[in-house]
DNA sequence: CTGGGGAAGGGGCCC
DNA sequence: GGGGCCCCTTCCCCA
């Protein structure tokens, strides 16, 4: 098979505009964003990052939706511009990708997981998901991302192994952890993590730039007497238990990078204290005092007393200057002589870590068990990501007094692993991101079961503080107010008009679309708001998305549209809690729960949610049927059905290509076809392995099956466009699809679609060498889709 | 399987 | 900046 998807506009292919040059455009753009676009952002402070962060990314609400059974909470929340990389036959999450661009300085965040205080420590946890949260230099809780159902996606995010991998910086603000993007995302890539140099050093734990100093310095030593490299810590980590501690280096290749190393990180949990047998937890886990955990300070020399080592259990002494793991018996430490003579000066010594029989060290995830068993030294160093979780500030959870629950899961009671404490209700709420309102104004709120143990509710909320009070600002404003709550689903009455969203309902909108707005107490006004610089043109401001060249007329515009790449969706249904861009999308969305039908037709008085679907409906009585198919005489109501009808043509392909036996309707498809992704052309099979070859003209078979495919055909001889500019752009497209593959991979020919599909919003907008009829051509662009 | 109709979501423009 | 509106699209269901 061969062919284009649906996906290509008939402006985008006019002129197709390939990655790179897309990128290009991107990068004349960010030239003039010095903030963010051009700068090193690896060794900003974490303040910098706060104040300079112009996109925010919320987690996706936890509503249930049928889409969504099966998935855990993690899952559930992953933002809807990320994807979950799985093993290939597994549902197994290996990483997490971006689904599209997502530009430099966006916020992702924050990390939601179980949190145990610096008394409390679950001496039985795997700690490969632990983070610690630091308090005024000293540890102040560590989040556990370990629980898919207690924690969120970023769970999933892999580290970076090196600096050229790395595209998001952990970071500590006020007692949450974000990951900010240091680089554009492009479509496909994964996401790769690695602490602030802040964070970094609060942990005594190298920034990356610095583990990769360290490693090549060592591999440079090692290269020289036995000829291989050493390892990064991310290698060293995830080495396979079967190889010599001391030997056989792997090399860290690209596909390290792209496994799950989040998962098996042993995320070393260098404070050991042993199970306390009476200590048995609500969930039936072992915890037990933790004594305080010093803080960037050289690795403690002492072992609390209560700490015994389990016997037979080899130890890991993870040395990141050093390299091979080293693994022994484990003995009771006499530090410092336990310490490498090497790290006895080193700031980031990692003491022991020990794992279960005979075990080294995991290969993968598969490997990183529950099976092992960590006995650990105290010391305030842990290796990434020792932690994952969210936890409100204290002053802050004080003056709440209801939970909201990110998750509308039903029946799920998020139980503190250390519950039995009386006094943790606090703790409950904050690491699962609840607030506490008064039960009064809980029942315009979906309700949960979640109830806590103050017989409080549980409601949905979204994942920031802000947007919970905003929320309750709004539920309280419009709906309590009014002494007017709807049950779920159940149209409005006479008696009780429907809620209607204000802004009330948003959620976070200010603070999305400029972080340094909330934080100047919203000193910057207008175009200001933007975290860049706009141009001018003509006198005029000249508001252009600096993402994909978009330009608009208005700043409000503008701002709506930045949405589109950050994923923010601010405005949230309180009933079912999906969240929306735009206000009117919520408004209109809210009428599927009041059942409001608002326009009528006025020949069959059938009525409608919206006017779009009237105006469809109008036309069948109209008789007009806009949709015509070139090959026959059927016409159509509704796009779709002509897309549907088209595949009744499939074996109509007038334009064949020479070489093979693909055929086409256009021969504007047989012409990309042609221009490089033949599979029996020499260029194209040097340049395209087969299955890429097959994906690509799988694409350009969609394409010319598509409407834009007639779109282009028909402009192109409106225009008497030479095939030269065709040929050169799907030239352009190809050589960004080569590019691209390289370290991209599998997912690369959507990029081919973003690509495309962003530029035809810049031509579109810029001034396309086509003249485009925008309503008369009815557009692909939407038809995109994502395999 | 195909055509047809409706529901709902999403992006953008204008006021 | 917010609200209203339009257009487009996908998805779903039904005949």
């Amino acid at each position: 098979m061969c062919g284009y998807s649906q996906g290509f506009t008939a402006s985008t292919t006019t002129a197709m505009l390939t990655s790179e040059q897309s990128l290009q455009s991107t990068r004349v753009v960010t030239a003039t964003m010095p903030e963010t676009q051009d700068v090193d952002m690896t060794l900003w402070s974490e303040a910098a990052f706060e104040e300079k962060c112009t996109y925010i990314v919320n987690d996706q609400p936890l509503e249930q939706e049928s889409e969504n059974r099966g998935k855990t909470r993690a899952e559930r929340s992953l933002p809807r511009n990320l994807g979950l990389r799985r093993c290939h036959n597994s549902t197994e999450v290996l990483g997490v990708t971006s689904k599209e661009l997502i530009p430099k300085g966006t916020r992702f965040g924050p990390l939601v997981g179980e949190s145990y205080t610096n008394e409390i420590l679950l001496t039985g946890a795997d700690r490969k998901y632990f983070w610690r949260v630091f308090s005024e230099g000293n540890l102040h809780h560590i989040l556990d991302g370990l629980n898919e159902e207690r924690s969120n996606w970023m769970r999933y995010v892999n580290p970076a192994c090196t600096v050229e991998d790395q595209n998001l910086v952990a970071c500590q603000c006020g007692l949450d952890i974000y990951f900010y993007t240091i680089k554009p995302l492009q479509q496909g890539q994964e996401l790769l993590v690695w602490y602030s140099p802040e964070f970094a050093q609060r942990c005594s734990y190298p920034p990356l730039g610095q583990l990769a100093i360290d490693s090549m310095d060592q591999s440079q030593a090692q290269g020289k007497t036995s000829g291989k490299r050493g390892h990064s810590v991310s290698e060293i980590l995830r080495d396979e238990p079967s190889r010599s501690p001391t030997t056989c280096p792997r090399r860290l290749d690209r596909s390290l990078s792209q496994t799950n190393l989040s998962a098996v990180f042993p995320l070393c949990p260098r404070v050991f204290y042993p199970i306390q047998t009476n200590s048995e937890s609500t969930h039936g886990q072992r915890y037990a005092p933790l004594p305080s955990l010093p803080t960037c300070s050289p690795p403690a020399v002492k072992r609390p007393a209560l700490s015994r080592p389990v016997p037979s259990m080899l130890h890991f002494s993870f040395q990141h200057s050093q390299g091979p793991v080293i693994a022994k018996p484990y003995v009771e430490p006499s530090l410092p002589d336990q310490v490498h003579p090497a790290l006895r000066h080193a700031p980031y010594y990692l003491p022991h870590y020990s794992l279960g029989h005979n075990s080294i060290l995991p290969q993968s995830y598969h490997f990183c068990s529950d099976r092992l068993k960590r006995p650990v030294t105290p010391s305030a160093h842990l290796l990434p990501f020792d932690g994952y979780a969210h936890l409100l500030h204290p002053v802050a959870k004080r003056h709440r007094d209801l939970t909201l629950a990110q998750s509308s899961t039903k029946h799920n009671l998020i139980l503190s692993p250390n519950s039995e404490h009386k006094d943790n209700k606090d703790l409950i709420s904050s690491r699962t991101n609840y607030l506490r309102i008064p039960l009064d104004h809980l029942r315009d709120f979906k309700l949960s079961p979640s109830s806590n143990i103050d017989g409080d509710q549980t409601i949905p909320a979204t994942s920031s503080a802000l947007s919970m009070v905003t929320s309750l600002r709004g539920a309280t404003s419009s709906r309590s107010a009014r002494g007017c709550s709807p049950p779920v689903g159940m149209a409005a009455t006479s008696d009780c008009p429907p809620f209607k969203p204000t802004s009330a309902s948003r959620v976070n909108t200010e603070v999305a679309i400029d972080l340094r707005k909330a934080k100047r107490g919203g000193e910057i006004i207008g175009y200001k708001t933007l975290s860049y610089p706009l141009s001018r043109q003509n006198g005029k401001i000249r508001y252009e998305c600096n993402v994909c060249g978009k330009v608009f007329g208005q700043l409000s515009n503008l701002k709506v549209h930045l949405r589109v790449h950050s994923g923010e969706r601010p405005f949230m249904c309180q009933t079912c809690n999906k969240n929306f861009t735009q206000l009117a999308h919520l408004q209109k969305h809210y009428l599927v729960h009041t059942g409001e039908k608002p326009h009528e037709c006025k020949v069959c008085h059938k009525r409608f949610s919206s006017t779009s679907n009237l105006k469809t409906h109008q036309r069948l009585h109209s008789g007009e049927r806009p949709y015509q198919c070139k090959l026959c005489p059927a016409r159509f109501t509704q796009f779709v059905h002509l897309k549907l009808h088209k595949r009744l043509h499939t074996g109509e392909r007038p334009h064949r290509c020479p070489r093979c036996p693909c055929a086409y309707l256009h021969y504007c498809s047989l012409q990309v076809h042609q221009q490089g992704f033949c599979p029996l052309s020499p260029m194209a099979s040097h340049r395209h392995s087969p299955e890429e070859l097959h994906r690509v003209n799988s694409e350009i078979q969609r394409f010319d099956m598509s409407e834009a495919a007639d779109q282009l055909e028909a402009m192109t001889a409106e225009a008497e466009m030479d095939n030269g500019n065709v040929i050169d752009l799907m030239q352009k497209m190809e050589t960004h699809t080569t590019g691209d593959q390289d370290d991209a991979g599998e997912e690369t020919e959507l990029s081919i679609y973003k690509s495309a599909k962003e530029f035809s919003r810049v031509q579109m907008h810029r001034g396309s060498p086509l003249p485009l009829h925008p309503t008369s051509i009815k557009l692909e662009s939407s038809c995109i889709s994502e395999p």
